[in-house]
DNA sequence: AGTGTTTCATAGTGAACGATATGAAACCTA
DNA sequence: TAGGTTTCATATCGTTCACTATGAAACACT
């Protein structure tokens, strides 16, 4: 549907590494680094790749970039069905944050989130690969909304639950816990504010003082 | 104070520019485009001054950053006194964090924040800068954090109030809104952002009905 | 004016940047 | 085995990076 994934092969030498292997090697090396500062060397070493197939497997640096971002990202399908999974918005998105939290403080990968750290600056030719970053931002929110407009849909929410609002306070938790991961804090102290990011819900909720408070986990 | 303004100066020509003036507009230039990605060559430009003079003046680009930096932050001393200056310490955090959002998103200046968009990444030879960095994220957190241990001692809050917990959910709803900001989010959608991160703190507040349990840990 | 001191603008340092030209090597088909 | 096709490793390309050597210019003091 997007492009095709299998070029006009004709019959030549074969490839010598796993074009996902070396991408999500790829990833790690941005994750780890952000977008300007992984240089092609960087990439290189970490994929086991020559510079020559690099491009010849995936364009350039910005659309291995938007490649590895994209795998980061993984499905937007699959996250918003598992947000839909959860009984309440709010649960939802304490999921989502409770999630974000491990992510960041992962023992195997970098601390932080590739969002947060690929393309903070303001570069002039890395303006696409920003409004890529932002774009993956912006689906997530998107999908927060979504929750939220179907919670109040059904009553579980006040009609006048300002979802954007709460969609904008969650993105921007979600990002700052990036920036206190990179600064060190453990995993506790991201729990600990994703936990606390959802309280204030409780003034739009039909939840509170009602005994919702159903959590499985 | 800190250290002497007036090396030892002999007699030669005077400087052709306000050290201070060129080094607001260095911090512009950081601001705009973080500490990597603002090349010699663009602080020259923004500055008006030429290379060696940077160097004379400010000795490298790691330098210059912190200088610039420290002129971002302020007055740590400042900052403190307006902390406690606010009625409690949920009002003092709700001030900064609107402040914050003004500041991401006013007409002369970048939008985002300096500190989240200068060092995100991990290039290593930018370590001495991220450090510099984190430190001045931390001492703020650091006086939200006096600020909120005042008023436990002062009953305005309940002794169990988890002051770091409260402290990294500023800290990191500041940082995130500079993302949203940078995503082009305006004025009115940080300032919403801001209202609500300090929500939750109703749970803790005096001001409000106490004993408010959760069900996760 | 002459001397000492400092800053000035010009030009350029080696190194690293993203991206490629080139030809040999490896595969399938015939 | 011969032809066609693709990937391989090597060696760069021109540009930009942070940074500086050099000598003229601009001041204070005598």
């Amino acid at each position: 549907m997007k492009h095709d994934q299998t070029p006009p092969r004709k019959t030549g030498r074969p490839l010598s590494f796993d074009r996902d292997d070396v991408l999500e090697k790829a990833m790690l090396a941005f994750w780890k680094s952000g977008y300007e500062t992984t240089s092609i060397a960087d990439l290189t070493a970490a994929m086991g790749v020559t510079a020559p197939s690099l491009y010849a497997a995936f364009g350039n640096k910005q659309q291995l970039f938007v490649e590895a971002m994209r795998r980061y990202a993984g499905d937007q399908a699959a996250l918003e069905a598992s947000m839909f999974q959860a009984p309440t918005a709010r649960e939802a998105v304490g999921d989502m944050l409770r999630g974000a939290a491990v992510l960041f403080t992962g023992e195997t990968t970098p601390p932080g989130c590739l969002l947060a750290s690929a393309a903070a600056t303001g570069s002039p030719d890395a303006a696409e690969v920003r409004a890529a970053v932002a774009g993956e931002r912006r689906a997530v929110r998107d999908i927060i909304m979504r929750r939220i407009a179907a919670d109040i849909a059904a009553a579980r929410l006040s009609p006048e639950t300002p979802a954007d609002m709460l969609a904008d306070l969650a993105i921007a938790v979600t990002q700052g816990m990036s920036v206190l991961a990179r600064d060190g804090a453990d995993r506790g102290r991201l729990l600990a504010v994703a936990a606390a990011a959802t309280a204030g819900w409780g003034v739009y909720g039909a939840d509170v003082g009602v005994g919702l408070s159903r959590s499985s986990a």
